[in-house]
RNA sequence: GCCGAAGUGGCGGAACUGGUAGACGCGCAUGGUUCAGGACCAUGAGGGCGUGAGCCCGUGGGGGUUCGAGUCCCCCCUUCGGCACCA
């Protein structure tokens, strides 16, 4: 009686087994080449979602089909602990966060190594653990001592919600990136890093990423946003100034009809010192809430100075206003206007009456103040602009910056979108920034002897604003480690993306007791050779990561420039929703089976398929997938369903198609079992007849999943070519006549342990349960990869293809060694085609050798 | 508005450098097995026309290059993502 695919048990021993045999610790051998294999960690919220299934799937097939390749395999798994989840858990549900997310995490453990998954367990980090943030505030000092942490008085993003500050990156569309609530502009005293002073080598480091995605790199560049330009000091009349501004288009310096100021520039109150209208102006615009005055929808507007500036090129009198659309923080948050070939610029000018003048004149048609509709932006050749007039937009910019700098009014300048990381947070739940504020010393830093500083545990989280750490006196009172007076610490934490900034270089030393990082066994693994997540970190994550592997490097811990070599951003996980008119999403267990909403009984609608998430009520618990079908099938379900960088379109049906699958190998496996326990002498595949088509599968099946995981990880179409294995392998009968049978076998035992070799990445439990019935010793992912044999995926007989005019008309079989000469007499004498050439004239016979003939016509 | 990606059967998706469009899976149909259902096994299938051999059409739409285009070039449409007063 065959024993059924009993996955649970299976799949329990083989956790069991590695888990026992500490299958995939790793350290450093310097006789084999390394490859660090590693996936985003998660955040600890609870369970593990799909995204994390599907994630974690694909690294999983990498590790493993690396490891068979021969590769020391670094694949480690940690958790991205700290963070503000834990303390709304707090406030909600009474439990401490240390204690909910270690309660998350003990789960979550659990559910990865229910999915089977190649970790190094001895490897696991949890950053909200003294010995993981300890080094979090080390890194912090040093790059305190180095000017690249400062503290600084700034606007910034507050969310009301989160009662916190938001990183600029944290901030979408005017909205938290976390609950969507809207974020206010509002001025405390900030930390940041000053990833500004990185601003050019984060972007030039891009070009070297050629593992990167396409669009991943366009939006970093997008983010640094460099402008390549000049600084400009224009006078002011009357002696004061000048007011420096900044410009890409020092080209059209002639067509400067007026100056504004941004309402925070300290000279726009100087200047308009006499006039009540601009002490309003500006005091409206300061109380106004910035995201709402800086989007593109408001409209513009502004008041006259009443001072004038000097035009240094015309030496025109030019009128100095104050306008919303001018921001402090870029450039030098005042602009020259230049209204004809500005668009922003365009529109004040026409509201306000300011003049306008036309200095660069496009090649198709000419421009005339007068029948100017809209600012002309683009390139021409400069008018009206003295000596410079006639040359080209871009050798002007270059002439211009070139005289300004001769006069010395001017020099080259280059601005960057990119603003400084503020890593301030007003929470609990991160890592304490190690600073001392004193009286009489200031800003102290906490001696690196004293590190950590621990988060106390003691708190009493609640839903009042700030905090709860600056309530907390024995937290906060310090003697000051300067001159020993009472003095205060830091109350604030860190952004939760510092800790994930190098969580990948801890990975190589994560024991590491007195040092952040051990530097040769950092040298040895790093750098990370496939990173694997999801494209929403495209700009957050991975540019800080970036970011502070140079920060490391220039503190000579490292000696390398980039984390990551190669980068997979995974599609997300969609699912269809549905919809009842009155009672929004449904759940399927909220719909029946004639589609009606069971609160209600109205028909429900069957939405568009959208990202996986509970608020849209489709989603799939990985839990009732692991219980139902086993991790095996979970796993080659997403990997089946779609290549990985696309969106996955979850189906029940194909679950059930993946689960079936794995079935049937089972099946066919465990049926032949006692006829294949005994190897076969294997037969020269030159010698095979009957087993000679099913051989070749297994050949082809070779090349084929092994392409198709060397070029950008194309599981889904290497788990076909398995399929196609399988189906061929169904229809082999094991048991023919007495001379053929040991042929049969041992081609049956080939195919079968090349299939279950090339499926162990996918599917490892079963491929290591099978391969063990067939009677082997060790784990199935100790055997080397195979390599397929080039003689028997040659085919004896080619098919070829042959058209007329471009149709086909016929296909041909043909010997291999067929050359040109008779593919083409072959093709001419086939009867139909003979049929579709009467009565034409042959004008041309085209061969592509093995593959194709095409035979031209004259009609 | 700017930048990027993508549009292929009833569905998810194949087709590497131009050379048999639709591999593989799902769903569907027919048959086998079964008391029956499920499961399993086999076979079939892009659409249209034809009794048939076969023919015509077919990769979002329109043009082009080529002996030959899903693939290359130009224009347009749709969807998704990113950025968006950045001087």
């Amino acid at each position: 009686m065959a024993r059924p695919y009993d996955f649970k048990t299976l799949e329990a021993k083989w956790q069991r087994i590695w888990e026992e045999r500490r299958a995939f610790r790793v350290t450093e051998d310097p006789a084999k080449p390394k490859y660090y294999c590693l996936e985003m960690y998660p955040y600890p919220s609870g369970k593990i979602h799909m995204g994390h299934v599907r994630n974690y799937s694909i690294g999983d097939v990498v590790a493993r089909y690396f490891w068979m390749r021969g590769y020391n395999v670094l694949h480690p798994m940690g958790w991205d602990s700290f963070g503000l989840p834990a303390e709304n858990a707090a406030i909600e549900h009474g439990v401490h966060p240390a204690t909910w997310t270690t309660e998350n995490i003990a789960y979550m453990r659990k559910q990865l190594k229910q999915m089977g998954l190649s970790y190094d367990w001895d490897r696991e980090i949890t950053s909200s653990d003294p010995d993981y943030y300890h080094w979090n505030q080390w890194l912090f000092l040093k790059m305190y001592e180095k000017g690249l942490a400062y503290k600084k008085p700034a606007f910034v993003n507050w969310c009301e919600v989160c009662q916190t500050v938001l990183a600029n990156e944290q901030v979408e569309g005017g909205q938290c990136w976390r609950d969507e609530s809207e974020v206010i502009q509002k001025e405390l005293d900030q930390w940041f890093f000053k990833i500004t002073a990185y601003a050019d080598e984060l972007l030039d480091g891009l070009d070297r990423l050629s593992g990167w995605p396409e669009r991943v790199k366009t939006m970093q560049r997008n983010w640094i946003g460099k402008s390549v330009g000049a600084e400009v000091e224009f006078p002011l009349v009357g002696g004061l100034g000048p007011i420096t501004i900044f410009t890409t288009r020092q080209d059209t310096l002639y067509g400067a009809t007026f100056m504004v100021l941004a309402p925070e520039h300290p000279l726009a109150l100087q200047l308009g010192q006499g006039s009540p209208e601009v002490q309003a102006f500006v005091e409206r615009m300061r109380v106004e809430d910035r995201i709402v005055r800086t989007a593109p929808e408001t409209e513009k507007e502004g008041v006259f100075t009443g001072a004038y500036a000097i035009n240094p090129l015309t030496e025109e009198h030019i009128p100095i206003w104050v306008a919303n659309f001018v921001l402090l923080e870029y450039g030098t948050g005042a602009i020259m206007a230049v209204p004809a070939h500005d668009q922003r610029d365009f529109e004040f000018a026409t509201r306000y009456g300011l003049p306008i003048r036309v200095v660069i004149q496009p090649e198709e048609q000419a421009l005339t103040v007068e029948d100017l509709e809209k600012a002309y932006e683009g390139e021409g050749v400069m008018v009206n602009s003295s000596s410079f007039s006639g040359l080209p937009s871009a050798p002007g910019r270059e002439a211009v910056v070139l005289y300004l700098e001769e006069k010395r009014i001017g020099k080259r300048a280059v601005n960057y979108r990119l603003r400084d990381w503020g890593i301030s947070r007003q929470r609990y739940w991160g890592t304490p920034i190690p600073i001392i504020l004193c009286e009489r010393c200031g800003t102290v830093p906490v001696p690196y002897a004293d590190l950590p500083v621990l988060l106390p545990q003691d708190v009493e989280i609640t839903m009042k604003g700030g905090s709860p750490l600056t309530r907390l006196e024995s937290f906060v009172n310090v003697p000051c480690p300067t001159c020993q007076g009472p003095a205060r610490r830091e109350t604030d934490t860190m952004d939760t993306f510092v800790d994930s900034s190098w969580y990948f270089l801890r990975f190589c030393s994560p024991q590491a007791r007195d040092q952040a990082l051990e530097k040769p066994k950092v040298a040895y693994w790093m750098p990370v050779d496939q990173y694997i997540g999801g494209i929403e970190h495209a700009v957050l994550h991975l540019l800080y990561a970036r970011f502070f592997t140079k920060v490391i490097r220039d503190l000579a811990l490292i000696s390398h420039d980039e984390p990551f070599e190669n980068l997979l951003t995974q599609g997300m996980v969609c699912k269809e929703t549905s919809r009842c008119p009155q009672h929004g999403y449904r759940f399927p267990y909220e719909v029946d089976a004639q589609g009606h909403c069971t609160e209600c009984g109205q028909p429900v609608e069957v939405g568009r398929t959208e990202k996986m998430s509970k608020s849209r009520r489709n989603v799939v618990d990985p839990d009732d997938l692991l219980s139902r079908y086993g991790a095996d099938t979970a796993r080659l379900f997403s990997l089946f369903a779609a290549p990985p960088e696309k969106d996955l379109e979850w189906s029940d049906r194909g679950v059930e198609g993946a689960f079936r699958f794995l079935n049937r190998v089972y099946r066919l496996v465990d049926g032949w079992v006692e006829e294949l326990r005994h190897p076969a002498p294997r037969i020269s595949f030159a010698a095979l007849t009957i087993g000679r088509p099913l051989c070749q599968k297994a050949h082809l099946a070779i090349k084929k999943v092994t392409e198709d995981i060397d070029r950008d990880f194309h599981f889904n179409t290497a788990i076909a070519a398995l399929m196609e294995l399988v189906n061929m392998l169904g229809l082999f009968e094991l048991h023919g006549g007495p001379e053929e049978e040991a042929e049969r076998r041992a081609v049956a035992r080939f195919a079968v342990e090349t299939l279950l070799i090339l499926l162990a990445p996918f599917a490892p439990h079963l491929a290591e349960e099978l391969w063990e019935r067939l009677g082997h010793g060790r784990n199935i992912f100790e055997e080397p990869w195979p390599t397929y044999d080039v003689e028997a995926i040659q085919r004896e007989e080619l098919l070829v293809v042959v058209q007329v005019n471009g149709k086909l008309r016929s296909r041909i079989s043909l010997p291999a060694d067929a050359g040109e000469e008779d593919l083409r007499l072959a093709a001419l004498q086939d009867s139909r085609v003979q049929t579709w050439l009467e009565g034409r004239q042959v004008k041309r016979v085209v061969v592509v050798p093995k593959k194709l003939v095409n035979i031209v016509t004259d009609q």
